[in-house]
DNA sequence: ATCTTTGTACGAAGATATTCGTAGAATAAG
DNA sequence: CTTATTCTACGAATATCTTCGTACAAAGAT
């Protein structure tokens, strides 16, 4: 089972994600405020999408629903491994240290982050 | 000027990132111990590279020979905000955590990030 | 000098992703 | 009932990416 969405996939599922169950309609209006795509277009990829497995639908009523099958966590993970393999020579020290440098996490961010290490204190 | 390399073009600059400058043929021996394609398209691609920019090619003597341009720093920032935007929300600290979690860091990893992170202390 | 190897150039086929038009069913409005 | 709107289905045109075959020039080997 290949759960690896393309681009348009991914933005498609940001809104499902975003807003749980959702029409076509729903998903064409919110994509509409930052791209301009037809929303037939829209609806032959969520198709496209059901398919593949990516979401689920609920054809039920006239008027399909759509749910994610493949949660954000499992996309996030997809995401970093094949960065961690395209470019991080599997580095995940080099991908933190990249990550903090260059996009500045906010004081909150870095104190949870450090919270979060601290579950590794004494394994060294 | 679009930097994002596709996914071929990726592993072809990962050769070149790890050997530095390469002829064609170098990078295919490369590519060959793990994938197999034929020797005419790495060529093609790595023309197609050097059209788009990603890379350079000195063609003075009769085998080119190809240098990166963009830098595995730049492609790496360039992958990091892609996924940022796509499936983390924009949240470093998500991303952060979510490849500690996932990827076990040695603790070697993990002292270097504390290490860096000590350099925002004090700063909240 | 001829044959073989090694290289680049390039067109085009194949694969995959994206976009949209048109058709027709179901519902809503007049 | 008739017309307009809203929806799904689906074929097909585009675009982009990947792969490879063929042609031909340069260099090396016999």
């Amino acid at each position: 089972m290949e759960l690896k969405p393309t681009e348009s996939e991914l933005e498609i599922l940001q809104v499902i994600w975003k807003k749980g169950q959702c029409t076509v309609r729903d998903v064409h209006e919110e994509l509409a405020k930052s791209k301009d795509a037809g929303y037939t277009t829209t609806l032959k990829l969520m198709q496209i999408m059901a398919d593949k497995g990516l979401v689920k639908r609920d054809t039920n009523a006239k008027t399909h629903l759509y749910t994610a099958v493949i949660s954000r966590e499992q996309a996030q993970n997809t995401a970093l491994d094949k960065i961690l393999d395209t470019v991080f020579k599997g580095s995940t020290a080099d991908l933190v240290i990249q990550a903090l440098g260059q996009h500045r996490a906010s004081s909150d961010e870095i104190d949870a982050i450090k919270k979060y290490l601290q579950q590794f204190e004494g394994k060294d």
